[in-house]
RNA sequence: GGCGGUGUAGCUCAGUUGGUCAGAGCAUGCGGCUCAUAUCCGCAGCGUCCGGGGUUCAAAUCCCUGCACCGCCA
């Protein structure tokens, strides 16, 4: 491997003045699944992100909790790399702009940028939003306004330092259309030819108002514009400044992954510095769409769910990476809606993709002890689903190469679907239960090792996008080879499994989300009545058909890999199992012998694999979570009214 | 104002260079199986492929124009 290039693949460096939202992830999610499947490959790679920490609003975040910048950064990594981390993304290395090997390199750059004429002094003036960190003309404010946020923008005369952007410009548009620089989706590139053919300014890279910062080298009491500041980060991360032979090792970057919202920064400004300072720019930049949130009511289905991320702490990592890469175009904006969610959840990773491990696992079991069997002459039917698993590889491949002017993760994932969906027709066809009962052994063998072969490519192929359940799907099969291990060669053979192989006991790799009944007495009742709709009133009647109950929590413990999960044992009478989402305030531990209120007929739903019979009451969020108790002595069971 | 994008079954979307391209999944209706997480499989409907015009033997697919929504630039 010595020698060869590393695949060098990038986020963009998130700001910290907010925690990542359902977009934010989407992000990594796709960065993090062409960085699994290029090891898939065989290739090296280098996956980085980080946070953006030099911004005003960072500091100010930081003021209003009464924090030191430094001290909320920090805290605020620790809460990114851990969210990172429950999303199952695979990251590298992660950068930020307050280390000391990013103010090294940001000097190095600076200094070769300045050494070769491109940064001058001038004077600035004008109206300047500090939350965009941008300045604007007079007709750019809507009513005197920022455009952004509505906010009246200060006046600012500075004197600041410009680079030579416009210098440039002919060169960038060159290496666009050469090829040297790919900017994907074609919209992008034709967005960022548009500006170039407009012809570009310089632009201002220093500021003298504030100093939460890197200094200026050549003016110390200047602090550099965030941006100039936070695009560096791709290359102080891999040594820039530091350790020239292990940036030679990496750079320049494969992909840069960004919202399209950024590409301006990326495809102009950043290859500019790069240029000045006599470096290769990066070899591609692909702006991705947002995912916009719909319809803000969750459905009363998901349990104690309430935002999109909290899918991660109930449902696991691979249910939103799932949702994400499956409805989502990675070129074009989503959605992400609830109804959705819940469609493509049960539908697709439940019953199509769970119980087809499930159903195979358990024939297995039950017609073979357990031990997969070896085939035993392949029939017409056999062949076809071989080929169509050997030929899933160079598929999904095809879908996620670049060349093809996007990168559609979407169509990938259906193409993995339609290995499913033919895996279940097949044990259709062939039947293996009917094998069994006519004593058709050696068939039998055959149905069953191609199964088996067919789930283990799948998983194979699967695993960039969905690591835990490739992971599960492995270990319950009996195999013991772990995803982020596993080659392109292995999805290339049938007969892989060996012989011997002995399956474990099957636990559903994606619980069913069951829902709750469509509250038939409702709609019927509001017909009956013949109201248009139904006001925000309840009856006494209808509050009656909430099952309060005093209850004194037994045992508590925390769910395996989760923030905020306790499974609780809670006495109402009888002894009911809760999943709580209360985990981040209470330990396990402080819960012990707690008097609690419990609403003991909520339709049971599977959290983690945990029937939860019920829901604990509080109020708040978070750590700022108050659990609803008992003034004086009552038995649990009690009801409560 | 300039440049660009999108508009295909109830919903979400596939449709490379014009010729089984009128499709898939979900949802709906009907039927089948029982190994499986009330799961799976099969069948059936449903569309003026945004409107209008043109090129062609042939257009969802190319050209012009109109409408709607969106993005970038100004």
């Amino acid at each position: 491997m010595a020698g060869t290039k590393t695949y060098y693949v990038t986020t963009a460096i998130d700001y910290v003045n907010n925690l990542p939202h359902i977009g934010t992830a989407y992000e990594k999610i796709c960065a993090d699944v062409i960085a699994r499947f290029k090891r898939l490959e065989g290739e090296p790679v280098f996956f980085l992100m980080g946070n953006d920490e030099h911004s005003i609003n960072v500091k100010r975040e930081a003021q209003a909790r009464g924090l030191d910048p430094h001290v909320y950064c920090d805290q605020m990594a620790d809460q990114f790399r851990q969210i990172w981390k429950q999303l199952g993304i695979s990251y590298d290395a992660f950068i930020r702009t307050t280390e000391e090997r990013h103010a090294k390199a940001v000097a190095e750059l600076f200094r070769r940028i300045h050494e070769n004429g491109d940064i001058y002094p001038s004077k600035y003036a004008g109206l300047y939003c500090e939350s965009c960190e941008t300045f604007y003309r007079d007709k750019d404010l809507v009513d005197g306004n920022c455009p952004q946020h509505g906010t009246p923008p200060k006046w600012i005369e500075e004197d600041n330092y410009f680079f030579a952007l416009s210098r440039y410009t002919e060169e960038i548009e060159r290496i666009i259309e050469d090829k040297r620089l790919l900017i994907l989706p074609e919209i992008r590139k034709n967005e960022i030819l548009n500006i170039l053919h407009g012809g570009l300014e310089d632009v201002s890279i220093s500021r003298s108002s504030f100093d939460w910062g890197i200094p200026l080298p050549i003016q110390p009491d200047h602090v550099m514009y965030v941006w100039f500041d936070a695009l560096i980060n791709y290359i102080s991360a891999i040594g820039f400044g530091w350790d020239e032979g292990l940036f030679s090792q990496f750079w320049p970057a494969d992909m840069h992954i960004i919202g399209k919202d950024i590409t301006r920064f990326h495809c102009i400004i950043w290859p500019a510095m790069l240029l000045s300072a006599g470096l290769e720019v990066p070899r591609m930049v692909f702006g991705h769409g947002f995912v916009f949130l719909k319809g803000e009511k969750m459905s009363k289905t998901l349990g104690n769910v309430v935002t999109p991320m909290d899918i991660v702490e109930v449902y696991g990592p691979d249910a939103l990476r799932y949702y994400l890469l499956r409805d989502c175009s990675f070129g074009k904006d989503g959605n992400f809606t609830w109804e959705n969610f819940l469609e493509r959840y049960n539908g697709d990773l439940a019953n199509d993709f769970g119980n087809l491990l499930q159903r195979v696992l358990t024939m297995i079991r039950r017609y073979r002890s357990g031990t997969i069997p070896s085939p035993r002459g392949l029939e017409a039917e056999d062949e076809e689903l071989k080929k169509g698993c050997l030929s899933l590889y160079e598929d999904v491949r095809g879908f996620l190469d670049p060349m093809g002017g996007d990168i559609d993760f979407h169509l990938a994932l259906a193409r993995i679907w339609e290995a499913i969906r033919h895996t279940n027709q097949y044990i259709d066809h062939t039947a293996p239960w009917t094998l069994q009962k006519e004593g058709k052994e050696e068939r039998l063998d055959t149905v069953l090792a191609c199964a088996a072969e067919s789930l283990r490519i799948i998983g194979t192929v699967l695993s960039p996008f969905l690591p835990e359940a490739a992971r599960g799907l492995f270990e319950q099969l009996g195999l013991h080879e772990r995803p982020t291990r596993l080659t392109r060669e292995a999805a290339l053979i049938w007969e892989h499994i060996p012989p011997g192989t002995t399956v474990k006991k099957p636990i559903p790799l994606f619980p069913r989300i069951v829902a709750e009944e469509e509250r038939p007495e409702t709609s019927e009742k509001s017909q009956k009545k013949g109201h248009a709709k139904q006001d925000d009133e309840v009856t006494i009647h209808e509050f009656d058909r909430f099952d309060l109950r005093a209850g004194r929590i037994l045992e508590a413990e925390r769910v395996p890999n989760t923030e905020k999960l306790l499974k609780l044992t809670v006495d109402i009478g009888e002894t009911r199992t809760i999943v709580a989402s209360i985990g981040k305030a209470f330990s396990p531990e402080a819960l012990r012998d707690q008097a609690v209120v419990v609403i003991a007929n909520l339709k049971p739903v599977r959290i983690r694999g945990i029937l939860s019979e019920g829901m604990i009451l509080a109020a708040g969020a978070d750590e700022a979570l108050s659990l609803v108790t008992l003034s004086g002595k009552v038995d649990p069971g009690e009801k409560v009214r």
